[in-house]
DNA sequence: TTTGGCACTCGGACCGGTCGAGTGCCAGGG
DNA sequence: CCCTGGCACTCGACCGGTCCGAGTGCCAAA
């Protein structure tokens, strides 16, 4: 559709304005890369650019912008994925492998991908839903009220009060422990209900009760903790963007502290491949001007949880996407290891 | 000192100032407020507030505005505590009971000190220092690897792997179990250290190293923990401090970052009473044209923790003052009843 | 001690002119 | 047919000057 060259012109208008921040003119433009043609054809170009919706000019003569749809062009036909140099990989492995617990992991992976790009992090917890039980404990504080621990095998630990209808016996308690264990543990979070439906019958008559107590409180913390948890970090990078500020950065401010909206900036990514979300594609107002880069990460072939940056649409989107994936591969990593 | 109408003066000017944000004239004063007197007056006035370091002008010849000083003053003999009107009451109320758990109660406390004072709201979690055991659990994951559950009275769940030196029976690990549990249930954490201090001697010599372990990763939880969590809400309302912007936030929204640097603002406080540090006196640059509002909180008497607001120096006092005790003492009722 | 008057200052808004970057269009040349 | 150089035009940014008004400090009188 669009010739080569124009294209070309269109990456130079991206890389430029991304640099500058200011509109870029056709002159400015031929002088900065070796296009081999001169301002005016370039202006040519220009025009059918802005014909077609790729660019625009804030102003009639002022230089032009890339659009939303300019910046998709950009990111699908245009942009190479940057890989990240030697020094700055290195800083990645060994800022996360000093993490003690998922808790630090996921900080840390917060400061680094805010650090790396110079942009607002969000990273996801690893969701329950994907993951499988390492462990199921259960433990009496008082004669009738329990502790139900969860532990995951991302590490990620959930626990909740139990009060019991009746008191339950140290036996029982280790009985049931035990029962539950065998059946649960490595088994998916998804298949956990139909795994212990049964549990209840086993017992005596005395203990049904606070045997379907305990795995109605189970099921209910595997549905409620589904609801996602997230950490964001480097918000002060949102002050780099200079003019037009409060404007910009109030609605994002807002949004990043509703999970719910963040969720589903998240959610919509497909599953471990990296998603671009530009602008106006971001359907939620306030975000009208900003760019979503997401990735699912692992600790093995699958995705249990999402990490990205939050940037504005004028950002450095093959340094980015070089960084976002490669943090959600090292993290993945080394979930897989611990 | 000061005469009665100068102070009457000031605290015109500062409320003047707060509600307006522009530096505040003698004219517009007397027709404001019902001081009984001559714009001429209030220049004189004026002049002596100003000599003695009250209020400054930005520029010759444009209104007052109050020093860091002049807010100090207010703050300290001018303003009343403003209470909280019936309804917000009753919002608190119904808001914070509906929390289903600790890091409900965290969450929601945030959400609410910062739409009540449309400020930076800052809530500490319930200290591990001062708190008492509720209980400790172990439990066995793999023949060699332990995980150690400390649950405290505020129901806080702390949790930490255990790699054993030597595989340890189930029978000694129920003993051990039961052991630590009668010397630190219902203790201080700072009591623990000496409570456990001669246990491995009571154990058979195989057991003694892990023991040791054990004993060791509980001790320095108990430490590293002390390390304090927080949560912070309400950011957006930064943008609500117009002209001057990137300057004044960005620093903010670093030091918001710093849980250090933010630890030490509510530390700054002294137990239980309100604490009002008014710009400079933070001690931190960036933050010095910011006031912090923190008063402990707790389940008892004593504060577990502490709470409060990050704003412009130029903020309501005294309705912040009076939203942050309120809220403050009702998360300790829900403490204390949880 | 308060008050009214007065001269002075200074920042902000407003206005008009200039400058320059950038554009669109067009005619000529490879 | 596409590229190129030229040209007239547009429009925002910048600069300097003027005006206005709010606010001040000082002073003499009540």
């Amino acid at each position: 559709m669009l010739s080569e060259r124009r294209l070309e012109v269109l990456r130079a208008i991206v890389q430029d304005y991304v640099g500058t921040e200011e509109p870029v003119g056709s002159k400015a433009l031929t002088e900065r890369h070796r296009l081999g043609v001169s301002p005016a054809t370039v202006r040519n170009d220009m025009a059918v650019l802005e014909e077609e919706g790729f660019i625009a000019q804030p102003h009639t003569s002022a230089g032009r912008i890339p659009t939303d749809k300019g910046y998709r062009l950009f990111v699908d036909k245009l942009a190479a994925v940057k890989p990240l140099s030697g020094p700055e990989r290195r800083a990645i492995h060994s800022f996360l492998d000093s993490a003690v617990d998922l808790d630090d992991v996921v900080a840390r992976t917060v400061r680094l991908l805010a650090q790396l790009t110079r942009q607002v992090a969000v990273v996801q917890y690893p969701s329950l839903t994907r993951s499988t039980v390492r462990h199921v404990e259960l433990l009496s504080l008082a004669p009738a009220r329990l502790m139900l621990v969860l532990i995951t095998d991302t590490g990620r630990v959930e626990q909740r009060m139990i009060d019991c209808p009746a008191p339950f016996g140290e036996t029982s308690l280790a009985d049931l422990r035990a029962r539950l264990n065998s059946r649960v543990v490595g088994r998916r979070f998804t298949d956990v209900p139909q795994l212990v439906q049964d549990l209840p019958e086993s017992f005596e008559a005395d203990d049904r009760g606070t045997v379907s107590t305990v795995l109605s409180v189970l099921l209910e913390t595997l549905v409620e903790e589904t609801e996602e948890r997230l950490m964001i970090g480097g918000t002060a990078n949102l002050t780099r963007f200079g003019h037009d500020f409060p404007l910009t950065i109030r609605p994002v401010l807002e949004a990043l502290e509703e999970q719910v909206v963040l969720l589903k900036l998240l959610g919509e990514a497909k599953d471990s491949s990296m998603t671009v979300r530009i602008g106006h594609e971001n359907a939620h107002e306030g975000l009208t001007s900003t760019s979503v880069v997401a990735v699912g990460y692992g600790s093995g072939d699958e995705a249990v949880a999402k990490l990205g940056v939050v940037g504005p649409t004028r950002m450095d989107y093959p340094g980015t996407m070089g960084a976002v994936r490669a943090v959600a591969r090292y993290v993945g990593q080394i979930l897989a290891e611990s």
